[in-house]
DNA sequence: GCCGATAGTTGAACGTGTTCAAATTCAGCT
DNA sequence: AGCTGAATTTGAACACGTTCAACTATCGGC
């Protein structure tokens, strides 16, 4: 009489959970390269094979902790965002959240961006695996920018929820690199891109700037397009 | 009387250069996965251990790839631009050529921007290990600016090589992801970027962009310092 | 209570990048 | 020719991620 009365979630769920914590745990100890399977497994008190049967690879542990890691932030961001009315002072929160919820990972997240650079990874933020994750990060930032006072042009508008996601990925990166105590080096970056956004919005959204703005939303449209054909499109050769 | 008379190139560097040649044309046949350093060691008709010896890893065989791909590039680029004297043209030419240069190792590219996002990796192409490569191509972009008719404000002008050095980094991530025939999403976006580069560079020299180009150029600035700062700096604690 | 199927689990085995102590070659010197 | 130390070369060995054929547990249907 000493099995789990949880009978209801699946044997399976439970190991899974279990060997996704053990890896986490471990990978924010002593990082990615240095946890191995053989120690997760060991660890997690499951056979090595018993791991690959719930993650089909190493990287996926990441792209499991890669939707954690963006609940977190959600968690966090959403009810930090009702203080704030401008624009700028939401942007400021949802990045500044961002990197406060990575804080933990940051020896690790250099392998996510190694992995995740790599076009055929299930981690590469383009790729229909990371579908989710991402329109969820972007579905944010449209938050950030409803509720803010600023008023902007119905086309630049639909497109800023998508760049803003952009330039916060290109902020992770920077963050990456970062070995600055206390990461200040980023959050400075962020202060002063944030600043710099919010004119550049301000001057876009000038009548004057109509002609330039479509074309620059035309040309994020095309990038848009083609980042979203990646898997797909294998070098079609055959016209007609 | 067998023995090879070229003394002076010694011995060691032919045998480097065999290897090297080994690797990058089964790089460009088989892929970079595809080809193990066993492989490489077999045809190169050396042992395993010995291309460890000329080769700190793997990846140091891209590292010389980089370099050699970049003096290709170099080449082509530096003829060409003689015929073209507006910077779009210019600007034009140095894109093309570059992605043309790159073109028979579109597979095996992947894996290069992979390991090139990785912080710890030698082809990190803000690195120390990249840093010759890196100014060779910003000198190249100086020389398309130098050349071109353009009137551009000192500020600007100083940082535009840097910036279009970034901006190229920034199509070649795209060509890499590009599987469209020929690449020509590739070059249509080189298009389409390059003129409004032209445009924006057109913009940001009118006297009235002044307080915020001075604002972008400085945020530049510090995103160039930290990224110069990438191996040192180990999360410094010690105040004084 | 038994059967068959499915889900879960195992650990040996494979191929890989990398390391290392030892063996071999070489150049310069006596 | 013989010696010496350095440069070069070797291949066995290691640790890892991954695969796989086999084994066990579990559960629905008879």
């Amino acid at each position: 009489m000493r099995k789990t009365k949880t009978s209801k979630s699946g044997k399976g769920d439970q190991t899974k959970a279990l060997i996704l914590e053990t890896a986490l745990e471990m990978f924010r100890e002593r990082g990615y390269d240095e946890t191995t399977m053989r120690a997760v497994a060991q660890k997690a008190g499951v056979s090595l094979g018993n791991a690959y049967y719930y993650f089909r690879s190493k990287e996926y542990l990441i792209q499991a902790f890669y939707q954690r890691l963006h609940d977190s932030h959600i968690e966090a961001a959403l009810p930090a965002l009702d203080h704030d009315k401008t624009l700028k002072a939401r942007l400021l929160t949802a990045m500044r959240t961002k990197i406060d919820t990575m804080k933990p990972y940051h020896q690790f997240a250099g392998v996510l961006f190694k992995t995740a650079a790599n076009p055929k990874s299930p981690l590469n933020p383009f790729g229909d695996e990371s579908d989710p994750v991402r329109n969820q990060q972007i579905q944010l930032f449209d938050k950030v920018l409803e509720g803010s006072t600023r008023r902007i042009p119905k086309d630049l508008r639909a497109e800023l929820p998508y760049l803003l996601w952009v330039y916060s990925m290109g902020i992770v990166l920077f963050w990456i690199h970062d070995s600055s105590p206390k990461h200040r080096r980023t959050y400075r970056l962020i202060d002063s891109t944030v600043e710099l956004l919010d004119r550049l919005i301000h001057l876009a959204s000038n009548p004057f700037m109509r002609p330039l703005r479509k074309q620059a939303l035309l040309l994020v449209d095309e990038l848009r397009d083609a980042a979203e054909s990646l898997d797909d499109e294998p070098a079609d050769t055959t016209s007609g």
